[in-house]
DNA sequence: TCGTTTTTGGAGTGTCAACTCCAAAATGAT
DNA sequence: ATCATTTTGGAGTTGACACTCCAAAAACGA
């Protein structure tokens, strides 16, 4: 018997990885859209065009499918903020981001919210392994914006009383609760003034 | 026929409207542990020790059941933190807001986030009326705090620069934000410095 | 080329959850 | 006390959904 130690190491050929990534794929649209529990494993097949075998032969159930998309969504958000995130070291930089932030709300109408987001509200209670990668996307998506503004300070663009932990983690605390707001309200509005009033802060180290 | 016009309007006495917060009671404690759709009708009906003719008596369907706990949470939020909320017209006053919104997730060991919050992120883009409900129970929280803002600006504690709309806004935002990171990390901090730096920006205005 | 493993097809299966229905008891107005 | 109305009981009904099963086709390795 090989059957997965725990879950890794699978041989999985190449049109295998094609199939296994049209479902991570379709999952995670209907689920950004529908929610989780909104959006069926028949939903899933459908829109992957594949059979029920199929998906239960790359993940053992929907619990399983959930936590591949959460990984996919992870770094779906920070590639499409790259290469912004990559490079967080300036005052035009970090405006520059919340510019594109605002922007793709306004452009899906506010509907959706944060991609990561949602899914923790939805799965952090629930589902402990969910959970955990969802705190690790959190973390992925936290430190490029922490060594921005380590390196704003030590070039000397911050005060040394600047703080790039605090600063970071109230960045992305800002961008969560902007997004909720404004996806509730239906109104870019809250996501803008969450992240101006964070930055307006930060300028007050500017050295 | 005169059955409801629309939605409201009905006779209900004294026993019934004991029986509906029963009800509403218990949908509300199920949801804020398990999600709306972790929530089956029938577990509210045991929860609540009534049947399901009596429980879709009160309402049409889980719809409307999910509406009345919106609007039930809407009220537990803002009487939890009063009085405080009434008065958030001092820096006192609003960092002791702080120090009980973190002190609650430290008891409940950061589970749960926020009733609204994790509401609003399961239903804003699955049900209009539900996300119509959310929106004005966030206008009500926010608006006290508005209020207290404001209060210090026109006392001349806060300098004229200061925009109390802006400030509130942030400051509600940050506690979304800070509560979807503290609960997928379950760790407070992320609360406690999202708070922390609004806070400390909005001393950057004091007189 | 041949045997093995991977990939795919698609018809089930069993459970659970939302909602319905028909009356019976309790309650309230007069 | 009487009758209409509200409240309650609890057994259905209907559909959806997560997951299984038995093979067959395709791809792979030697």
């Amino acid at each position: 018997m090989k059957e997965a130690v725990k879950d890794r190491a699978r041989p999985l050929t190449p049109k295998g990885m094609a199939t296994r990534g049209r479902i991570v794929d379709a999952a995670a649209e209907l689920m950004f859209e529908r929610g989780v529990s909104g959006t069926s494993v028949e939903d899933v097949q459908a829109k992957a065009g594949v059979s029920a075998s199929q998906l239960y032969h790359y993940f053992g159930d929907k619990r399983a499918l959930v936590r591949a998309v959460i990984r996919r969504q992870t770094d779906v958000v920070l590639e499409r903020q790259q290469p912004l995130l990559s490079h967080l070291d300036s005052f035009e930089a970090l405006h520059a981001w919340r510019d594109v932030q605002v922007e793709v709300q306004r452009q899906r109408a506010c509907a959706g919210g944060c991609p990561l987001g949602t899914l923790a509200a939805e799965l952090a209670d629930e589902d402990p392994e969910a959970r955990a990668d969802l705190a690790a996307g959190f973390d992925r998506w936290e430190e490029p914006i922490r060594a921005g503004l380590r390196a704003m300070r030590d070039r000397g663009a911050l005060s040394l009383e600047a703080d790039p932990d605090q600063l970071a983690l109230a960045l992305l605390a800002a961008v969560q609760g902007g997004l909720v707001l404004t996806q509730t309200r239906r109104n870019p509005r809250a996501l803008a003034v969450a992240l101006d009033t964070v930055l307006a802060y930060v300028h007050t180290f500017a050295a």
